[in-house]
DNA sequence: GTGAAAGCGCTAACAC
DNA sequence: GTGTTAGCGCTTTCAC
């Protein structure tokens, strides 16, 4: 594997003058710096990022970890990073599971961005003595060390559930995700509130997981005990959609029987029918105020952190 | 930054004693070696991955670079890869764009999985030349330090075809992704050899660049120009789904007016009315294969390399 | 069973 | 403007 002291050998210089050269120390004059940068690129020479790391103490990349690469909404957020990361010249790796524990334990990344409901509280405050600066994104997290940029998820389910009401619905039920996220309690939240306000109580609560299936276990037992409200708030989309197919089949007409909504405007939002009402949020300007965040972090910058906000789609499915 | 040396001091031995406990040699007693991990534990050690990378010249870790993170088609394909690398002890990192150039470069991984036609074939050489293994899972490639893991578009795409003529379609036209992309070429090709076969000519063709978007463009022209076919069929489902959709929009009836097929199965082809026929790949096995290959790379064994198979399902599109 | 020490490939302070 | 050198944090050889 040919290394710095090759080029130096053949360059007939000390591997200080090209680690400058390759480095644009202008101390350099510009004929040494382009032979030596010749020479490096025609034998092949490129800095290993574990001896340059190691001695500069960082490693100009920004780990993003998520607790699935399934699921429809990761893409654009991801996107939105990257873009904003890369135009800054870091570099952007993605991780899963077991492989993010590795990453973050070793600190092969300079700041992490957490989206994965399957690190616990505890690993995160333990990664966050060793390893900072940390953004999260599925939850609050009580400690100075991590910085939460969560989406507005109360106020876009207050404003949706509004909706719902002013469209005449009274039997309201609510259809949980997983019940102790974030996501789901703040909806949750947003709904009931939004209810309050107008007098309302909820009519009935369902906890599903999140995920079709779920949406659709919940249906057949209320088709089977014949507790259908007017109109159901699901906490996303994929659970809203497995409710409407089963309710579907029994023969109930949407909306005209029963109203659905959902949470996150994925793209099955606009193709099922009826046309599924839910909240969009940006994810991919949400994903670069994120990276904006995370490079202020990086500088040391106090930032002040920026909550995105979600965008009403009312379709036809209430 | 607590490192190797903090331990020592506490523990009273020498780093070597530290480095031997912690990796579990056998020559340290088990006392001493618990006593030692404990005391990591309690002030928080954890080996830092670009001294280890640096001494040991691995750092454990698989890049898979892909072109982007949306698109319907990436998910399984990571999970079986990371279910796979992980279950062997290794860390698997996903990049794309700018930040998979500089991963590569800088040789922060031991392996490579590349799935990204943004990536030239030249850059691809050479990176080989100094950073090995390498798979390849979108093209085929040249070069004997590459190998290739395509899946077989070929075969897959000559039962399809097939399946189309056995439904008794004359008039069939081919509707292309990205012209020179091994996807098309192979899929293409194996439709043309099916026509051949039952002494078909293709009726006609289009070129998209694998997206609804083009899909519904071309179908608009179509239908302008009243030269509408018996059959199309596509290059990737993403492409059918546009042209039925706008074809749909103009009136006309799917299938009975005009059949349509797709490839790759993604979600979207169950849910679309009528449902599309296609060509599934279980992109969950297929990944694990290509794990097992790399980790065998990794070892330097010489290995056989596998060719995923495509499952036809015939919906109600054709 | 434990420790001293070399050295992985690089950057950067310092000397000239 | 260029070279010498220390040292980043770790693993591992070799000596004891």
């Amino acid at each position: 594997m040919v290394n710095i002291k090759d080029v130096a050998k053949i360059a007939g210089c000390s591997i200080s003058t090209v680690s400058y050269a390759l480095n644009d120390d202008k101390r350099i004059p510009e004929v040494t710096a382009s032979r030596i940068r010749k020479i490096a690129d025609d034998i092949g020479y490129l800095p290993l990022a574990a001896a340059r790391n190691l001695k500069k103490r960082n490693s100009n990349t920004v780990l993003v970890a998520i607790s699935d690469f399934g699921g429809p909404v990761y893409h654009e957020l991801l996107d939105g990073i990257h873009q904003e990361l890369t135009k800054h010249g870091y570099t952007m790796i993605v991780s899963t599971g077991s492989s993010t524990d590795n990453l973050l334990k070793e600190r092969m990344a300079d700041g992490t961005i957490i989206s994965d409901i399957n690190i616990s509280n505890q690993t995160l405050i333990q990664i966050s003595k060793i390893l900072k600066p940390i953004i999260i994104l599925d939850r609050k997290v009580h400690d100075t060390d991590i910085v939460d940029m969560t989406i507005d998820n109360y106020d876009a389910m207050y404003r949706l559930t509004e909706d719902v009401i002013s469209k005449g619905y009274q039997k309201i039920a609510y259809c949980h995700g997983v019940k102790k996220t974030h996501d789901n309690e703040y909806r949750f939240k947003g709904f009931l509130d939004a209810l309050k306000k107008h007098d309302l109580n909820i009519s009935d609560e369902y906890v599903g997981n999140f995920t079709k299936q779920s949406g659709s276990k919940i249906a057949k037992k209320l088709i089977k005990t014949n507790q259908i409200p007017e109109m159901i708030v699901c906490s996303n989309d994929e659970m809203a959609i497995g409710i409407m197919e089963v309710l579907q089949e029994s023969g109930y007409n949407i909306p005209n029987d029963i109203g659905v909504s959902g949470f996150d405007d994925i793209e099955l939002a606009s193709y099922c029918i009826p046309k599924l009402s839910s909240v969009r949020i940006n994810r991919f300007e949400w994903g670069r105020k994120i990276a904006v965040t995370m490079l202020s972090l990086l500088k040391k910058h106090k930032t002040d952190v920026h909550k995105e906000q979600g965008e009403l789609k009312i379709r036809d499915s209430y």
